[in-house]
DNA sequence: ATTACTAATATCCGAGTAG
DNA sequence: TCTACTCGGATATTAGTAA
């Protein structure tokens, strides 16, 4: 085993062993498991489960101690680094591939927000651009969808903030916007400075996303329906 | 193949052979590869590779169109569930144990800063609460370690600057303070915001946190050495 | 060039069992 | 009970090629 962090064939085994070892961790600082135990949760026998645990160690992702018939197994900074290490990368990979929504017809209700006044100011000074009147719809498959509200659990929303209209006497609720930077799937030389449209109370249509831009975006991409559009993030969290 | 989306030893190498190409293919919705090239992104023969893609379609995590001498390879519906799936276990894995520590014994070298007239007037101010005369020390394993530390990257540090003292005519070095809210692992009703100390050069025990908080903790949350804390950290603006 | 079959070889797994 | 060895059978990999 000639780089002991990298993934390569010979420890694919040895990696699937480290994770359902941390995942039956869980937050104790250390395990005690038999190999019979391990065996059934890797779905294994107990002499390979032995074995793995054996690999483990010699390949310094585990320390274990041996006190007569038990063996307690810690994981070491080492294997810790290396699951980190595929968390990120998987983390990366998947946020730059599946946050990919299609054009989709329709205004969206957000439209309605950014033509009124006391909203598109806001808009206009939170955002840091003038946004076109009205959005553009795209709409996500499941996984997509799954995928980006993951997402915006862990980016800052920019809140635009509800008032009333003395003259009217109605209400204006607060709204959310999640800033991103939107381009073509197929050609991502043109990038956006976009934001999604998160109004609170609006059930609406299922898996559509609202965005907001400064460009009218179906000339500014070139968009027709069903073209692929993505969307990035700035920054996130680990 | 029983169940063909759940991960054990027979798909360990398909599961690999997936992620390797999802993370070739990118932000593309599709990639022309070759199986020697496979080959060399998987650290396999022509063959291996060959037949890994052939695995692969034949249990639907991926399509494949071939042209003449040219295959299309693209992620199906099922593959990236595969994958958002084990993503987010990890995820889970990881965040669920993100942060917990150990309470162990000592005062730490931070409960000396506490009392040091200085050092304690901005804690009061800028962490919003005047410390306790001591810290809490807390024993991380390796793997909440390097998570805290990926984390902390992530944190903006409360900084406390250093002085002089000119009658002792000895300085006294900055120290940066994280934010967080602690609470025990086991009921977490009882929050209480706490600041995690580091200081600059102190390399002292390994994977030792001090915690900082406005009670005695050990009292406040009637912890004992040996209990489990759970420390949680607010959304920053970076 | 490709992909992928066949045959030879290398590796892995688990039964039996020792310590 | 435990862990972990040996070893025969099963599985996976690669070299040599065919298509």
């Amino acid at each position: 085993m000639a780089d002991k962090n990298k993934i390569s064939p010979e420890n694919y085994a040895n990696w699937f062993a480290l994770y359902f070892l941390i995942q039956n961790i869980g937050s104790q600082k250390a395990i005690h498991i038999s190999s019979i135990e391990f065996g059934k949760v890797l779905n294994l026998s107990q002499q390979t489960a032995s074995r793995r645990i054996n690999n483990l160690e010699e390949i310094g992702w585990i320390e274990r101690k041996i006190k007569g018939k038990e063996q307690i197994i810690r994981i070491t900074k080492r294997g810790a680094e290396v699951m980190l290490t595929m968390y990120k990368n998987m983390k990366q990979i998947l946020e730059a591939i599946l946050i990919v929504g299609e054009v989709t017809e329709g205004m969206g209700e957000g439209g309605y927000y950014v033509r009124i006044k006391d909203y598109f100011s806001q808009f206009q000074e939170k955002l840091g651009f003038k946004p076109y009147f009205g959005t553009l719809n795209l709409q996500f498959s499941n996984l997509n969808n799954e995928l980006l509200e993951e997402t915006l659990k862990n980016q800052i929303p920019v809140r635009i903030d509800g008032f009333e209209d003395q003259e009217e006497g109605r209400t204006y609720g607060s709204v959310d916007c999640y800033k991103c930077i939107i381009s073509r799937l197929d050609s991502q030389n043109i990038k956006i400075d976009s934001a999604i449209l998160r109004i609170k109370r609006t059930h609406h249509q299922k898996n559509i996303v609202e965005l907001l831009a400064e460009p009218y975006l179906r000339d500014a991409l070139q968009l027709q329906d069903g073209d692929r559009i993505r969307i990035e993030f700035l920054r996130n969290n680990l």
